[in-house]
Order: C-alpha cells, then sequence, then structure tokens
DNA sequence: GATTGATGTTGCTGCTGTCAACATAGCCGA
DNA sequence: TCGGCTATGTTGACAGCAGCAACATCAATC
C-alpha cells in the first residue's frame, strides 16, 4: 500500500459493481456488430462479453434500441469533430468541401459499425435526442460548406444534399461491398475512387 | 358446374394447401418490413398474416434471411428492369446517365423496403445467389452507360462507382427522412434535387 | 453506524427461429 | 379405380432473446 489511492474506474470486472458497465457495453456491442452483423447482436451476448448478468445492461439503455442509439450518437459525434478537423486547415470552399468528403468516407470506413447504424435505424427520426444534436451540427457543416461553393439563389438545403449524396452514396456502397476490393486496397486508389466521385464534374463536358 | 376448371392459384386460403404460398410470404413480409421495419418482422408473423402455420414457410425459405434475401433478389430484377426501361428511349450519353439516376431514385421511393433490403444485408456478398445475377445486370448498365460518359483511360469500374454514388447517397438519404420533408413534397421539388445531385457540376465552377 | 439510491443478479413470461415427426392432398402409374 | 409418392402444410418441442419484477450489494452521506 504505497500510494495505491484507488483502481482506475474503467477496469474492474472482479468487484461486484463493474465500474464503467456503460462504455465496456457499447464496446462490446460494436465489436459484436462487426462480428456477426446487427441481426446478429443481442444485449445478453453483450452482457456475456462483460462478464455481467443478462439484465445488468437494463440499468444503463433502456432497450436494445437506446443501446443502438448511442452507438450512433457516439458516431455522429465522431463524425462532426472528424469533419470539423479535416475541414479547418482550408480557407478555399472547394477545398473545404473536399477535405469535407474525404473525411467522411474515412470516417465510414474507420467506423463501419458506427456508420451503418447512425443511418439504417428506422426509428431515429421521431426522437430528437442528444443524437440528434451532433448530427444537427454535421449537417450544418456541410450545409454551410456547401452554399459557400454554390452561386447565389441556390437553395441551402440543394446544395448541401446535392453535396452530401456523393460521399454518401460512395461510403455505403464501400461498406457494402458492392465495389471491387481492388478499388480499395491501397491508399492512393482509394483516394482517386472519392474523388472522382466527389467532384466528377471533370468528366462530364 | 359450367366451365370451372380450376381455382385460382394465387387466393386458395381455405384449403389445405395455399396455392401460392411463396409469393403470398414475400408480399406480407414487405407488408411487414413497411409496419415495423427489419427488426419488427418475424417469420411467424408472416405466417400469420397469411393465414398459415408458424412452420409453413420453412418450405419455401430456408431460413428468415433466405426470405429476405428473396426480397432483395426481386427488387434487384426490378431496378434493373426499370432502368433499362428508363434509358432505352435516349442515345445521348449524358441523358442515359440522367434517365438512369432518375430511375434509380425513383425505385428507391417507390420500394423503400426492397431498396433497404438490397443493400443493408450484411451476408448478400458471400453467396453468389440469383439475386448477384440481376445485381451484375444492373451494375453493368450503370458501368456501360458512366463509360459512354467519361473520356478514354477512366478505369470503368471508377467511373460506374462515381456515377452510381450520386443516385445511390441521394436515394439512402432520402430513404432514411434525413433530408426536410419539404424538399420531397412535390414531384418538380424531387426532380430537382435529383438532377442537382446527379450533376452538381453546374455549380462548382 | 444506519439509511438511501445506484448498480448488479436471479427468475420469470412471452416471443422467436429452427428442427423433427406427422398429416394432407394432388398426381401418376398399375 | 386404386395405391403409393412427393410436395406442401401442421403440431410440438427446444434453445435463445427482450424485457420486467423482486431481490442483493455497495458506496456515500447524514
Amino acid at each position: 500500500m504505497t500510494t495505491v489511492t484507488d483502481t482506475p474506474p474503467a477496469s474492474r470486472t472482479d468487484t461486484y459493481h463493474h465500474g464503467d458497465l456503460r462504455t465496456a457495453l457499447l464496446d462490446a456491442a460494436v465489436q459484436v456488430l462487426a462480428e456477426h452483423g446487427v441481426s446478429g447482436l443481442s444485449l445478453r451476448e453483450c452482457a456475456r462479453r462483460v462478464g455481467v448478468s443478462h439484465a445488468a445492461p437494463y440499468r444503463h439503455f433502456a432497450s436494445k434500441e437506446a443501446l443502438l442509439a448511442a452507438i450512433a450518437a457516439q458516431g455522429f459525434a465522431w463524425l462532426y469533430a472528424a469533419g470539423s478537423a479535416a475541414m479547418a486547415p482550408f480557407t478555399d470552399p472547394v477545398a473545404r468541401l473536399d477535405a469535407y468528403g474525404l473525411s467522411y468516407v474515412r470516417f465510414a470506413l474507420a467506423h463501419p459499425q458506427h456508420f451503418r447504424l447512425m443511418f439504417t435505424s428506422e426509428c431515429s427520426r421521431d426522437a430528437p435526442t442528444a443524437e440528434g444534436q451532433d448530427a444537427d451540427l454535421a449537417y450544418r457543416l456541410l450545409r454551410d460548406a456547401a452554399l459557400a461553393v454554390s452561386p447565389p439563389g441556390v437553395d441551402p438545403d440543394v446544395a448541401a444534399v446535392a453535396y452530401w449524396s456523393r460521399p454518401h452514396g460512395l461510403a455505403m456502397l464501400l461498406l457494402d461491398a458492392r465495389i471491387p476490393a481492388a478499388r480499395v486496397a491501397s491508399a492512393a486508389a482509394l483516394t482517386e475512387l472519392i474523388h472522382a466521385t466527389v467532384h466528377g464534374e471533370r468528366w462530364t463536358r
């Protein structure tokens, strides 16, 4: 007993109280999603992996859906942070929009489970939870960037959607493996793909 | 007994054998999906709606996932047909690509359950089933159209993905209600949105 | 040091996917 | 005409799951 004040709150699995069960469950859920997909996820399996009884998750999440929503909210926060950071170094509107698209696709590839949940859940529209908070921030970030690139008179929402659809569609197709794997093998190839998608206007005459 | 030869095979629900249980189950499943989403779908509920015992579906589908895959396959066939029909009247490459994008988004809005299953299932990549058949046809349709619009030297797959991502992303965002509802209220507004997304190059200089 | 609220456990109910054994019916050859 | 064959549908069972209620444990506070 030198200067042992207290155990770190995140890693006590041998005591009655877990310490940080909520984030442990979130992490376990993401791992299960990666291994078995959303249809193979169960709260009981998450509890088992964390070493806790099958009803313990209900102290932190009202339902299985609430846990998934929490993961999505985490994803929106990360996405917003990544987009902000990516755009920060640039002032040119086109460069900023480009940086946003790049970081968007990179985020989807880095956190596929989060990304899928963020846009695949079928009930997150009704409840304006904390998820909506960061989702709105991310949306406004994109809309402002798109508006700065568009000529005056264009509806901001139309501009935002037009430029959102491209990286979003690419990300979705990449996650669904609908794109030949060779296209994503090297970072250079992926970057080329992203550029071609986000502003492919150089091709059409 | 005038000329009554046989009862129509699609609508006998009072006899021991249903007549066309397979398609009846598919239709019921799509309806359940529309009402309760994929997480609220169960084979037992589908069987109940069709008026059949809970194990009857297993005579037509190996598993719940197989039923979902069948719906997705149906969707790919429809999508391919719609894309072909939409492009047929045109010969100009840009017009053909435009028509494809328009029909793509229209298909997603007309058959949201099918569309979501087509691109959201997490295991359809492994098994090259009949679904892959029509999916490949649809992909080749798009790739050829994109290639006709691209300058020589462009990788066909890159061109295809670049032009696929736009309507695909827009469709996904529309289905997830991530786009203000007012944007989709009128057919004209929707068409404007689609055009802006599919070839927004007119805006950036 | 007792109390209280947060956190974790045990046990239960109803639902689900899936399988095995059985029932029915339409069809085909004798 | 009749008897069997096969496709199709039924019943019953099992294990796993979401969610709830009642109970247990712990930590902090008065």
